[in-house]
DNA sequence: AGAAATCCCAAACATATTTCTGCTTTTTTA
DNA sequence: TAAAAAAGCAGAAATATGTTTGGGATTTCT
């Protein structure tokens, strides 16, 4: 049998995809592993094998350990073909974790890959990517599974999006100075702003400047 | 301690739902009974009760054996209590000026005196009071000499009335935020938009949460 | 063609999670 | 004020669920 693909993923993958959506749409909660076997008359361990791949290539997200928690990511654009040219100054961007854009998570140090970024598009400095999570800044055009880059450093204006740390945990969030308060805005009316104001384990680490979609 | 009712919860009862609502709001998926025992400083063992508690009350649902599928429902808007006299509970409100509903007056902090409005009317937060001149509002219903309750927050929703400082100066208008642009719309056909998208000195004091018409 | 990836399996393993049992204390209701 | 409901706990049972291991068969890539 052929396997085909398409939007980067085989049919079987697609499958899984599909029938993951689908439950969740019917449901309102993620399937179990089990379950989607049942549904597809296949095993557990190939639905694993499966998730992982899907998960790898950014169509879902999970949760080590914990049930029912797979994330759906909006699906990245059809591939792009890598503009080569020689005025075009790619520079390497390593990707060192996934940040919050929801409840905050812990931004390890652990360098998950790299991107390559055209320096045109970022300027001149010192950059990471983090990939998000969650919802909060939707409303600023940053998605679940987006990658952001972030310029380090450690001062921001107002207004500006940053990648910040609040008791070891890293979120992305806008930054908003009012006369003597500082705020991190989320930009999803779910959320509710966080006062930093007098929290010492308030650390910014750097200016977002871009988004990037990667498949 | 009294455990006073409201929406014909317990407080644990709000607390632990809150949680869920929460916690599925920033997850994408509903925690365990673990989970929401750690945040609440309660055991599982209680959590599992309250939630059977919030099943039987149609608050949420949930699956029997399976691992986080609380669902959280639309709250049943039946039985609302008529509220006794003891339970009205009055906030003081200051007067702090008076903002502009034309052309922007300035908004100094002297307090010009207080009111007093049911909490019920207007929630839980910041508030201040601000006395209107000017009738760039009245297609809003607001009108000169009318006093606008607002509660601070730095952030507003598109459509929003909101009190905002531009150039140090107080005015209150709609908030309108199109893809990449926002305005300051007047009610009154009389007045044109302000363009606020690149401007520094514009600030959001907050969000107008009800009129008060003080004869 | 050979290497690498995909796809699938059975059988276990480890732990996450719900659920039960029995008991204490406090608050509300009748 | 007595009974009922609510709130909580410790500890453990029961099972749901993610994960690992060690394969085999097929397809895709180079």
């Amino acid at each position: 049998m052929t396997v085909s693909r398409q939007n980067g993923l085989t049919e079987s993958q697609a499958k899984v995809l599909k029938t993951v959506s689908d439950f969740i749409a019917e449901n309102g909660y993620s399937p179990t592993a089990k379950e989607i076997a049942e549904i597809l008359n296949i095993t557990q361990t190939s639905v694993f094998e499966q998730l992982e791949r899907l998960e790898k290539k950014r169509y879902i997200t999970r949760q080590k350990g914990a049930a029912r928690t797979i994330g759906i990511l909006s699906q990245p654009e059809n591939e792009k073909p890598v503009k080569k040219s020689d005025s075009v100054k790619l520079v390497k961007v390593p990707i060192i974790g996934t940040i919050a854009a929801g409840a905050p998570i812990f931004a390890d140090e652990n360098m998950e890959g790299e991107i390559l970024v055209d320096e045109s598009n970022i300027g001149k400095g010192r950059f990471f990517a983090l990939r998000v999570r969650g919802d909060s800044m939707i409303n600023a055009g940053i998605n679940n599974g987006d990658l952001v880059i972030i310029k380090r450093q450690p001062l921001a204006e107002n207004g500006d999006i940053i990648a910040a740390l609040i008791d070891s945990e890293a979120t992305l969030k806008r930054l908003s100075l009012t006369d003597d308060e500082v705020f991190l805005l989320p930009e999803n009316e779910k959320y509710s702003p966080i006062n930093v104001t007098c929290r010492e384990d308030f650390k910014i680490l750097g200016k977002m400047v871009t988004t990037v979609t990667v498949l």
